[in-house]
Parts: C-alpha cells; structure tokens; sequence
DNA sequence: TCGACTTTGTGCACAGCTTCACAAACAAAC
DNA sequence: GTTTGTTTGTGAAGCTGTGCACAAAGTCGA
C-alpha cells in the first residue's frame, strides 16, 4: 500500500496546463525542423493556437525559461517541455482489441515517434492472433498479464469493443498498470490513483451536432415537448 | 399540453454540461434497454461516473424534467437530451483520407446508431478511390465541394496526414461547412463561426505519460537542467 | 387528510482557469 | 554607460465550473 504523500518539491502542474504542453512541443518541433533558433511567446501562441499570455504562464509553471527582451530558445524549450512530460524515457504502450481501430492506432507513425513504443498487440479472436501488423505479432489475450509484465509495459491502449473494456481493465489493473487510454465507449470504472483518459468519437459528433444546431435554428425550436404518440 | 416555453432562449448551456450529455444519453440508452422505467440522480450519476448534484445541475439547464420524489424518467430523458443534442435529426457525415483511422472510423457502429450517417467517403490516392467500405464506394478528393453540396454535408471528419489537413479544412469551409472533426494532429486555422474539434492519440499518450512519470517519482527528481553535450 | 419519507432544483462559497496590464529584465545601439 | 526598444513573468480581476447543503415538491401509506 503506498500513500502517495504530497511531495513538497510537488509543483502542482495544472491539468490545463498539462494538456497543452503536448500542443506546443509540436509546434516547437515544427519550428526546429525548419531552423528556427528562438521564439516569443506572441509567436509560439500563435503557432499552437492560444492567447500568449496563457501561453507565459503556462511556461512558467515549468520554470523561468525564457529571456526578456528576446524570447524562448526552441531546442532549451523542447528539451524542458519533454522532460517535464516524461518523454525523454521510453514507455512501452500494449494495445488491447485489434479490431479496425486498434489496427489503426498500431499504423499509426505518431506513437513511435516521442518515446511511445508499442510492446505487444492482443486481441481475442483466434483469426486474428499471429497476425502481423506493423512489425509485431498479435498475441492472444490470455497473454495479456504476462506481457505486460514480461515487457514493463507501464501504458495500456483499450480498443475493445465496449463489452470486453471492463474486463480488460480490471486485468490491466491487476497486472500494475496504472495509466489507460480508453476507446471504448464505456466509463470504466477504475480504483484510485489509475489514470483514464477516454477518446470518444461519438461523443464528439453529438457536441458538434449540438453547435451546428445552435447555429441553424439560432437556439431549439420552440419544440414541442413531446412528439405525438410517445406514452409516458 | 401545457407547455412551459424555455426560459429565456436558453442562451447558455455551458460548454462542460454539453460534453457530458452524451455521456448521460449513453447511460439512459443502457437502462432503457434493461427496462428501467425511471432514474434518480443518484443512479444515473454513478453510472456515468459524476457527481450527483453536478448531474442535477447538468439536467436542470434544460429545463425541470425530473420529478422529486421519485427520479427521472428514463425514456423521456431520453428524448430531451437527444433533442437538445440535435440527435432527433439526421445528420450527414463526410470522412476525408480513407487511410487505416479513416477506414476504422467508416466501419464503427458507432456513427449510425445515433442520428449520423456517413454520406461520403474521400480520398486522394487514386489506389484507394473506388475502394468499397462500409457500403460505401471511396471517391476522389477533387470530388469534395460537389459531394458536400449534393449530399448536404454538414460535419466533416478529417482523417488526412497532417500535411493535407488545412487544405482540406480550407476547401470544406469554403464549401460551407462549419463543424470540423479533426483527427490530423495539427491546429487548423478557421474563421470565427467554425467548430473544430480535435482528437489527438499522441497528445492522450503524452497527458496519460506526464502521470505516470509523477506516480513513479513522486515529481521530477532534482533534475540536471540541461544533459551534457547539449549546446545552447 | 396528514405526516413521514424521498429526491429534485438551486443558492452559495470556493477552487481553478483565463485574460489583462504592467513592472522588471534583458539586448542592442550609440 | 545610458538610452531605447522588446519581451518575459506575474499580480490582480473576472469568469466558469464544482460540490455542499437544504428548502421545496412530490409520493405513499395509514
């Protein structure tokens, strides 16, 4: 049982903060790829899309990086960026559920990239099993605690479908692992101090349906309460 | 019927209430198909993984359905939420680059079950156009101004490499549409009036990484600032 | 009809995030 | 060394979202 004691050295990062270091460490990259020696914060903003004051005080929760008068040196940056967010190791990623989207997700080149390595592919279904795909070899789930220790596999990638997330979750969990990415349309349910992200793509069409309404009718029509028929 | 019209054109269902809608229709779908007639807050809230009172104060922005004492009932919530939503119309759907996600986003289940309806899909790779998935025949990008007019697009996803995702964005814009799903791990630029949203696998990665580098050291160790061999 | 019980809807305080605006810090030119 | 111009880092104000706690509003049994 470890109880996590709050570390003085703890600086607190907030979790909007979080969420856009990842946004300006591309647009950092995109910078340093085309040669670029230092940026201001009004340009760097820009780049990744946010009010630059938010931009300064974002940065400055990771330390004071920058020069006054002349802005932030893009490789400094990148490499600070990077460690605070943990990619400067390697993590290795399992995938669990090999269906289209897992395939997809397996192919796709931006994983490999920054530190996230994909250890092992698992899935169910026995046709699918010894399958390879992108280089590895799709195991069977019974498989998936041995990997995942076997392997330090420390991230675990859910693209099941929405009846089997539960389950794999919980054998996840039991196996150490603490961080998960969920596609599957369901809210796991998780004890604490595990981490769930959840990537929902109907979620997203419904808000955007929600906006493009507003949009048209300037707000619901006056909307009879309840169409003709229904019982209640 | 009385109707009690809603107060004020509603001009403001805040933006974290909208996101969670679907997550409260998903759950009401789940009981509806077991047979619940009716839900307390409570209930509803565990199964969506909120806070009671924040789900009371979610429901009450679209206006007192609930009836105190007893709870909700499930099928009429059901049809509120979804109107608000805009889910009780059909929307058309256009996804561009058929690639590996383009494909797994044409054949989740997801997308049809709830008001969408794929009505195209676009590539630029003459190998792929002509390519049948999910009942649909691939046809080639130059195609997409005339696809969207005829077919009266109104959401398009964009699955393209990040390369050809603001030409794309720019083209779909022109054509009229104004709620973009962006998959391209870049920031799009748009005009004011046009909904964007963005999911981003390696961004979730990098968030879910953060965590877990703080779980394991309790915060980033004393940390050499710069590594040797590094030249500023 | 009444009283006990259940559950909603919301006022309120607070916590976190965003944005403005500006002093402090630095570079460059002379 | 001094001045001029630029850009950071941050105090403060405002806004949004959260969660507690409770009165109001309903059900149900006697």
């Amino acid at each position: 049982m470890t109880r996590r004691i709050p570390q003085a050295r703890d600086r607190g990062i907030p979790d909007a903060t979080v969420a856009r270091l990842p946004l300006y460490l591309r647009a950092l990259n995109g910078m340093a790829e085309r040669g670029v020696a230092t940026v201001s914060s009004e340009d760097l903003a820009l780049a990744a899309g946010v009010n630059s004051a938010k931009l300064r005080k974002d940065l400055s929760h990771l330390g004071s990086y920058g020069t006054r008068g002349v802005g932030y040196d893009v490789q400094y940056l990148i490499y600070q960026i990077s460690r605070e967010l943990g990619l400067t190791q390697d993590w290795a990623v399992a995938i669990v559920g090999v269906g289209n989207l897992g395939r997809a997700l397996a192919n796709y080149g931006g994983f490999a990239t920054r530190g996230f390595r994909i250890a092992g592919l698992l899935d169910a279904d026995p046709q699918v099993v010894g399958e390879r795909i992108a280089g590895l070899v799709v195991e069977h789930a019974d498989e998936l605690e041995s990997v995942i220790k076997k392997r330090g596999v420390s991230i675990v990638v859910i693209a099941t479908p929405a009846t089997a997330a539960q389950q794999v979750c919980d054998r996840v969990i039991a196996a150490g692992v603490t961080s998960i990415l969920n596609f599957a349309p369901v809210v796991l349910a998780v004890p604490d101090g595990v981490d769930v992200r959840k990537v929902d793509l109907s979620i997203e069409l419904q808000i955007l349906a929600f906006h493009e309404q507003r949009k048209a009718n300037g707000g619901p029509i006056m909307a009879e309460e309840w169409p003709d028929g229904v019982v209640m």
